[in-house]
DNA sequence: TCAAATCTTTATAAATTCTTTATGTATGGA
DNA sequence: TCCATACATAAAGAATTTATAAAGATTTGA
């Protein structure tokens, strides 16, 4: 596997060393760069994953490097300071810091931020979906698909098959269901969950007379597998 | 110009007062909640463009409302706590988090972080083109062509459909149509999306009838495959 | 300014979904 | 076993939602 490079721009060698043994001991590489130049070369013949930045460079104002950082590096791009002052916090978010955090930094939450800003850069596109054998929900596009086909529901039939699929092996109560799904006035009218399990099963079952993901709870409610 | 949406989850009044405040003068469109279902509730009706979420909520725990979103809502989702652990942030972020602030907070440094996240989420695709089978549609030159064949659109049509292909695949709610394509305040004429996405299919699709394209979610929304 | 194009509103038929009713089957306790 | 209750399912009727045309209002461009 390959990992993930990250560049370090800091004049200072000890926050260079201190980054350079946390990220390294997550699984990162890391490329340093004492100076703003020496940083940007680094950042336009590698393409690190993230680039952490600090500030107070020697050679160049940080935000001076930030933006032209930002002219072509769309990854992200943290911001390393002793500098707390709201109006700079706020420059820098606005020149296209993806985070801005002010030393001394707690090195859990900074390996912790940087995780998720580069899974967000990763993988833009979130789809989350829950699978049940032959069947899957895609919550975010919200469609159903039994062995990749896509199946016709209603808003509440998916509303339905939503609660129970995310309640898996849970029995829902009749209670439960009717007040999610319907509302608080019609937890009462168990009519309406029999017709539509029943049409539920129709459409997502292989064979809804043995059904093998929607079950009854005899009296109680329904369960999902 | 439509405003974005930012819903508030905080059970109390004076931080969502203050936070309304401050979002609105930045032309903000605020939601609130002031508990963890109601939060749920709104964010799964109106898909706002960004979450603030309080983790001291009295019904449930925030970081279970925090994962409960995180199942299918993938824009930026912001932590507000008392809290300062390291291990508490950590955990949030590591749950799906996209920022995490301790109160009391900087609402100018709040407000740019906002910008920034939300602008980060917005569609990063880049592509000059999109295809799909016999549809094409040129984003630079703002063109839609049918088996080669340029197709004349209006400049709502075009918005209307640009937005459907951007998001190939996912069935998009009547109220995020009319607010991304026609502005906040028209959530609820979706005779209008009616009109449109008649006049849209006779454009591009073989059968109206029977479109390939642009198909109804009932009682939800729209999809384009 | 006028004509054309586009957007908004209204009207109505068609399609879909929800609710209710009816009927037969299954379950569990006396 | 019988009986009361709960469940499954089909189907009819009610309500809602959608598709579409077309008329009126507004905007745009020559």
């Amino acid at each position: 596997m390959n990992r993930m490079q990250v560049l370090v721009i800091d004049d200072e060698p000890q926050i260079r060393k201190l980054l350079q043994i946390n990220l390294e001991s997550h699984g990162y590489q890391v490329l340093q760069a004492s100076s703003g130049r020496e940083g940007v070369q680094l950042a336009a013949s590698f393409s690190p994953e993230l680039i952490i930045l600090d500030l107070g460079l020697p050679d160049q104002n940080g935000q001076e490097v930030l933006k032209i950082l930002r002219e072509w590096y769309s990854a992200p791009i943290f911001i390393l300071s002793v500098q707390d002052r709201e109006a700079d916090i706020v420059d820098a978010l606005d020149c296209g810091a993806t985070d801005y955090l002010t030393k001394p930094f707690r090195t859990g939450e900074l390996l912790a931020r940087i995780r998720g800003a580069i899974q967000r850069n990763q993988n833009p596109i979130n789809t989350v979906s829950l699978n049940f054998g032959d069947l899957e929900l895609d919550l975010i596009a919200r469609l159903v698909r039994k062995n990749g086909e896509l199946v016709k529901l209603t808003s509440t039939e998916y509303h339905l098959l939503l609660l129970l699929a995310k309640n898996e092996g849970k029995v829902l109560t009749h209670n439960y269901l009717l007040r999610e799904v319907w509302g608080y006035s019609y937890q009462t009218e168990t009519q309406y969950l029999r017709v539509f399990v029943a049409s539920l099963r129709k459409k997502i079952e292989d064979d809804p007379n043995s059904p093998k993901h929607l079950f009854t709870e005899n009296r109680v409610g329904y369960r999902f597998q």
